[in-house]
Order: C-alpha cells, then sequence, then structure tokens
DNA sequence: CCTCATTTTAACCGCTCGGTACATTTGGAT
DNA sequence: ATCCAAATGTACCGAGCGGTTAAAATGAGG
C-alpha cells in the first residue's frame, strides 16, 4: 500500500458547515443566471460553478429548479420592497415629494436591473411562480399608500387635481421607469441609443417627472 | 378485395405540395410557442404538433431552433411596421395627431401581445437574434419622422413648447403602452386588477393621452 | 412515360440536463 | 467517546429534446 498524499492525518477536516452562507452564494449565482438566461435557459450546472458548492447541495436546499427560481424571485421583491420602505416623503411639500418618488424609482430601475429582468421573466410565465403573499387592495401597499398620502397633500394645498388616482399615478411611474431599463436593447436596435448615455439618460429623467407632475397638476396662469 | 375506402382511385395522392403554405403555418404556429415559452422554453415538438405538418419540415424549412425563432421575430416586426405605416395623421392639427398616435399605439399593443412577449424575450436575449435591417439614425425610422413632422407643426403653430424631443415622444408613448401589455400580471399580483378592467383601460387610455400632450404643450392661462 | 430536384415521411440518435442513490463528513448533544 | 441528524461529496441515470439519416412521394419539364 503505497502512500502518495503527503499529510494524511490532518486531512480529516475537508470542509466546514455554513448552510446560510451556502443557501446565499447559491442564491447570489442563481438570480444572476436566472436573470441572464431565463427559468428555462438556466443551467443548474453553470449555477453551481459560479457558485462555492456543488450542484448537489441546490437541490439539498431548494428541491427543484423551480424551487430555486421561486426563491430568486421571492428574495429580489423583499430586497425592492425594503428599499422603497426606506424612502420617507412624508412631511414633504407634494410637489417635491412626487418629484423625489419619481426621481427615486427611475434611478432605483436603473440600478437593478437583474431585478428587472426577473420580473419580466416572470410576466412571460404568467406570474406562476409569484407567491401573492396576501390579498391585496391595491391601496394597502406601501407604495400607493404613499402616493396616496401625497396625493391627499396635493389636493388639499390646491395644486394637485381633483381627479387623479394614486394607482395611475403609480402605474405611470413604474411603466416608464421599467420600460426604460427593460427595452434599452430593442428601443436602441430600431431607434438608436441616443436616448440612453448619462447625460441623455438625466434629461429623460427630468422628462418623465415633467409630464407626471403637469399631468396632475392644475394648469396655473 | 374489400373496398372499405370511398375514393381509392385518388388515394393515391396523399398529401399536396404546398411549400409557402406549410411555411407560413409553421410560423403561425412557432410565433405563438415562443411567445408564450420564450426561446428555450418552447418544444419543437410542441410546435409541430400544433401544425398540419411534421417536426422534420421544421428544421427543412428553417434549419434550427434558431433560425425558426428568428424568422418568427422578423415576420412578427414586419407586421407591426406595416400597421404603423398604414396610420395616416398628416394634415390634422398637432394636438389632435399626437393624441390620435398614442390611442393607436396604445390600442394596438393591447391587440398584440404575443408581438409585446416576443420583444421582451429577445430584450431577455439582449437582442442578439434581431437583425439590424440598415444602419439607423433614429430620424429616419417612420414613427419617428412622423413624430418629428407633428412637432413641427405644432411648435410653428405656437401649441407645442420649443424644447420637446420627437424621440422622448415616442419612447414615452412606447413605454406605457408596452408596460400596460406586458406587465399586466405582475402588476395586477402586487396592486390589485382594477386598471385592468375595459372601462379602466379606457380611462388608463385617456390619462396617457393626457400626461403626454401636457408635457408637450405650452400651458396656456 | 421518364427524369430528377423538391418536398414529405418515418424512424432513429446522441447528448444535454435536471434530478438521485449512496457513501462520507461534520459538529452538537449526551 | 459515542451517537445521530444535518450537511456534503461523488458518481450516476433516465428521459426529453434538438437534430439527422435514409428513403419515398410529388409534380414540373422534356
Amino acid at each position: 500500500m503505497e502512500k502518495t498524499e503527503k499529510e494524511p492525518k490532518k486531512q480529516s477536516r475537508k470542509w466546514k458547515q455554513n448552510p446560510e452562507a451556502v443557501r446565499a452564494d447559491i442564491l447570489r449565482a442563481a438570480r444572476t443566471e436566472f436573470a441572464r438566461h431565463g427559468l428555462s435557459g438556466a443551467r443548474i450546472q453553470v449555477i453551481s460553478e459560479k457558485t462555492q458548492t456543488s450542484k448537489r447541495m441546490i437541490f439539498y436546499y431548494f428541491g427543484d429548479k423551480e424551487g430555486l427560481y421561486r426563491a430568486v424571485l421571492e428574495e429580489a421583491y423583499q430586497s425592492v420592497r425594503r428599499a422603497e420602505a426606506a424612502l420617507d416623503l412624508d412631511g414633504m411639500p407634494p410637489v417635491d415629494a412626487l418629484r423625489k418618488l419619481v426621481e427615486f424609482t427611475f434611478d432605483h430601475h436603473r440600478a437593478n436591473e437583474d431585478f428587472i429582468r426577473l420580473v419580466m421573466i416572470e410576466n412571460i410565465h404568467d406570474g406562476h411562480h409569484m407567491v401573492q403573499s396576501d390579498r391585496l387592495s391595491a391601496t394597502n401597499t406601501p407604495v400607493i399608500a404613499q402616493i396616496t398620502r401625497i396625493c391627499a397633500a396635493g389636493k388639499a394645498a390646491g395644486v394637485f387635481r381633483a381627479d387623479v388616482s394614486p394607482l395611475e399615478i403609480h402605474w405611470q411611474i413604474s411603466a416608464m421607469s421599467f420600460f426604460n431599463v427593460s427595452n434599452q436593447t430593442t428601443f436602441s436596435i430600431n431607434f438608436g441609443d441616443a436616448l440612453f448615455s448619462a447625460p441623455a439618460q438625466a434629461h429623460l429623467r427630468e422628462t418623465v417627472v415633467r409630464s407626471i407632475l403637469a399631468a396632475v397638476t392644475v394648469r396655473d396662469p
């Protein structure tokens, strides 16, 4: 019996247990892969290679591919909700508050392309993997509640139109902030990339702000 | 010899050649499948089953899966370009023309969900499968040219602001019209489906029109 | 009727990829 | 020290799926 190995005794400790770190590591790698290639396009093999652990552990912690995808999606949404909740607009003048909300959303979406892509992918799948935490009546989500408060203040101050809908405002803000990231590629291919340089994006952001404010505020002489 | 069949003579002809119809049939089935499940999610098997022809013919006519996908994408874009070209706005007052353009785009996107989904999918793939027909300098695409004309008329008439950008206007119209279809599912899950009933969509469409017009027109006393 | 390129059929194939069986290691509890 | 459940490593598998092979049927031209 030949002993080619150098240290046979201390070799016994090859790895340490760290379930939570492993879980987080897998989620990190999986988020990128799913965002880049979609649910069916992503490869478990590739995800595991971008991890400190093995393919085996992915199934150990998440059951199957869909379970992993669901976990990624859930975590991504939680992260965005946390960021939204950190934004404090109460006490500001309504117009300033709305402006700041638009600017925040516009910037935040740009900075979180992976999240945008995951939402795109989930829409392709008709939202089959989303766990709708609770029955939501629109108004009880934090963002909508926030906008509702801003609108109330704006109407009370006489600067907002009486018929503005908080839900529609959020829809508009989301639409432009989302599309700006989600469709950058095809828009650039079809119409050139003039709108996506840094200065052009700053200008576009201001256009979005102006457009929303113009639709919401009363026209003064 | 028993003759269970009715017409034994003409039976010799089991199938007829019709290459163009077969091609079109495949494209039709493939468009739906790719729109529903994406490039990697779609199954050639399933596509062929929704066709009058066989799986083999798909490879005969389109080479491979990607070739079929590219053909579907190309045809979808051509179809939309044709519809856009059919819209005639010249001669109308600028405000009316812009309103009509917004309404048309909003409605047209809603009526062509498969196209929207194909564009979403193509953005996920970073546009790798799009054939950019020619070098486009933004202004020479028909839609942008159309808006440029409207803007020129509007500025000349003194009803449009001097600093409006046709490309940005198109971006805004696209963003809201596109998002309305592309993100309906996740938006509904997160904020309820109040905006997506027929009357709510009519109201939303008007909101989009008003928002765009408000951002573009000069504020009169 | 014969020729022959085009179009269609039927059976088949190799390999990728999600998922698993099974042995082994770790580390806390007793 | 011992035990045992939780965690990890290794090797493997079966099926689905994109793509192919080989041959037959079609139909226009001569």
